[in-house]
DNA sequence: TTACGCTTAGACTGTACAGTGTGGTACGGT
DNA sequence: ACCGTACCACACTGTACAGTCTAAGCGTAA
């Protein structure tokens, strides 16, 4: 077999048995984290010789890389396939189940978890993770905002960030940090605040001083 | 020199020798996480030899341990001290911007990368954080929402969250997950809308469905 | 002076692990 | 039958590092 240089992650073809290591490797490093996954664990995991890995993947880095690609990009795009239509309260209400039922899941949580802690080593993966999840997020919910006839709302895309935001910040407080142990809070609480903040300050006459200056591209 | 259990994190006392080593710990740590600062690191850093580290500190672990208490107690009650008071619009405009401000400062950033890194492993440092800072933080806006006369507030807890979760996220993505290159925004722009948002939302009356059923103790 | 507490430099031990090498097995094509 | 490819098990190398040990240098107090 060919050498697996630096700049490709894994061979094209053959592909059964690198997406086999990938997904034994995937629990292995979103339990313990990069530096605590040996290439033994993950070999063992994968039902897989150590051997093999090297043969498929230039190194532990570009393993990491390419499952990272690969979770990012598979799994999570899946809240906002579907257009945002109809009455705001709906459907911005639909939106945060969807979003606070999805980033609770175990999954989700380690890989955040994952990405930010190794963000100031790996830059680059951090990248990806606002690439494939938290952009087209905001791009969608901002031009729902925007185009919605029954929202006047002065800041489309800091408003989308807003409620991005609070609910996210919310599920890392109380499921990543802990939070639920030492200020509990039922989840449909927060929802019911967001949505009720942003469609009321929607439907009032906006303020004109606060003007968006660019918009997500 | 009397053994350090491991209970015991650092002895009272002679504490100079104690803070110089968390004072040489804290930089390796924060800026290159728990796995890859050694304690070898650490001891040139604070000049020190590995012995008196050792002396001082139990293990690795209990050093870190030390270290992310000091950090949490010490440094960054600071924005929260001062109680809130008067107008809406001006006092949150003012939070916003202390929070913003402090939270942008790269020690702080490494210290919640750090603290997210390592709180699958480290649950006890997650529960410090948010009891240092979260909370408070959390209970001081609420008190503030809560009883501010100009505002009429359904749920002034959950309207907490979305405030400090909508900034904290922000910054999150703009300055850990290198967001800033993808979809830069003016942190002014996320101010104006947020604090817009909440006041506007304030000015209505609310509608009754939406009770909070507990607070923050 | 002696003794003691605290320090230092640096050697040392044991372990974990990334990455390589060796030899052997299974299988499909020619 | 032979060959090449992909795989396996397992031994091996080199490095990094937590934690310990040794021997020696100070300052203070009896």
């Amino acid at each position: 077999m060919r050498k697996i240089t630096n700049l490709e992650y894994s061979r094209p073809g053959c592909a059964e048995k690198a997406d086999q290591i990938l997904r034994g490797a995937m629990p292995e490093f979103l339990a313990h984290g990069y530096a605590c996954t040996s290439m033994d664990k993950i070999a063992k995991s994968a039902g897989v010789s150590k051997q093999t890995l090297y043969s498929h993947f230039c190194d532990k880095d570009g393993l990491f890389t390419a499952l990272v690609k690969r979770i990012a990009s598979d799994k999570f795009r899946l809240v906002w396939s579907q257009p945002l239509k109809g009455q705001p309260d709906l459907v911005l209400r639909d939106l945060a189940q969807r979003i606070i039922e999805n980033a609770s899941e175990d999954e989700y949580l380690c890989f955040a978890r994952l990405i930010i802690g190794e963000s100031s080593k790996r830059p680059d993966l951090a990248e990806i993770f606002v690439q494939e999840l938290i952009q087209p997020a905001t791009v969608t919910l901002t031009e729902y905002l925007q185009d919605c006839p029954h929202l006047k709302i002065n800041d489309p895309e800091a408003t989308a960030r807003i409620f991005v935001g609070g609910l996210i910040h919310f599920i890392m407080v109380q499921n990543v940090l802990q939070g639920d142990k030492l200020m509990p809070m039922d989840s449909e609480r927060l929802i019911d605040s967001l949505v009720d903040t942003i469609v009321k300050s929607g439907q009032q006459t906006p303020s004109q001083k606060n003007k968006p200056v660019n918009s997500v591209s």
